[in-house]
DNA sequence: CTACATGTTCAAGA
DNA sequence: TTCTTGAACATGTA
């Protein structure tokens, strides 16, 4: 699940649960999903509270009244879940941070491609990482600028978190979507035009899917991601998955960049 | 058993 | 340097 705006709602989730309460201990299953050795970790946490986050992109940050500041990476499967440590514990939960309320928070790792560590500050990481500005913050001439020197196509250039940061597969697919622009079409060869439509997209996008946490059942019926086999949809028919919303067309599916992708034949043309 | 998966990173070759 | 492709990572699900 964890893009932009899935990661965003653990956010939310993480500060709604787990702020202003002492660590009282920390378990790791596997040490291979930790960025900082478990013995700095520990000796770095235990005792403080994590009092605020901010999350650019697919990175979420996490402060500490101590002045720590802790990285966590949801890889493609990751989630929180916060519970009581009388209850079993979550299923994938393979790092535990246990409070002193006797409350836990669990990060759910069940394909092990998360990651958790301490970083010096949000700008440092992000530098080191060259992590280009969040999706809803970006403004239209840094995504121009970002786009126009790049001669590869469209979809692989948006996935790339040194383009803009927090798109990924199914978003990559919506936005081209709904900017109606094919996903093998260079980037040196947009318009204007299509740069604005895309800076559009990108945020109508995203701002949707926060809004309704992800949740992509409930996305308007005019969005592709219907198209998805995941889950069902309230708007689905049986072949739902293959047709266009413009009514017109089957929806078309192919690789690009090594990714499956989804796009209308109809309403995204290459020039 | 096989194929595929929402992410990132690295290697090799064009 | 830039770009593309493919593999790797580890596991779950269809």
């Amino acid at each position: 699940m964890p893009e932009l705006p899935e990661v965003e709602t653990y956010r939310r989730y993480f500060e709604a649960t787990s702020l202003h309460q002492p660590l009282d201990f920390l378990e790791v299953e596997d040490h291979k999903l930790l960025t900082t050795d478990y013995a700095t970790l520990t000796e770095t946490l235990i005792g403080q509270a994590f009092v605020g986050t901010e999350r650019v992109g697919k990175n979420l940050f996490a402060f500490t009244d101590g002045g720590a500041t802790l990285h966590l990476h949801f890889g493609m499967t990751g989630d929180l879940e916060y519970y009581h440590s009388s209850l079993t514990r979550p299923r994938h939960a393979r790092i535990v941070f246990g409070f002193r309320s006797g409350f836990c928070l669990g990060f759910i790792c069940p394909r092990k491609f998360e990651r958790i560590g301490l970083v010096e500050s949000v700008a440092s990481y992000l530098q080191k990482k060259k992590i280009a500005p969040d999706g809803l913050q970006i403004s239209l001439v840094q995504l121009t600028k970002n786009l126009q020197k790049r001669k590869a196509l469209i979809k692989p250039t948006l996935l790339d978190q040194s383009t803009v940061a927090g798109i990924g597969n199914w978003i990559a697919d919506e936005v081209l979507f709904q900017a109606k622009i094919h996903p093998e079409q260079p980037c040196n060869t947009l318009t204007d035009s299509q740069f604005l439509v895309l800076h559009q997209a990108i945020r109508h996008v995203l701002q949707t899917a926060i809004e309704h946490e992800a949740n992509y059942d409930f996305f308007p019926k005019d969005f592709i991601i219907h198209a998805r086999e995941w889950g069902e949809s309230p708007y689905s028919v049986p072949d739902r998955h293959l047709d266009c919303p413009c009514g017109k067309v089957r929806i078309a599916q192919s690789r690009v960049g090594g990714r499956a992708t989804y796009f209308c034949p109809m309403c995204q043309l290459l020039p």
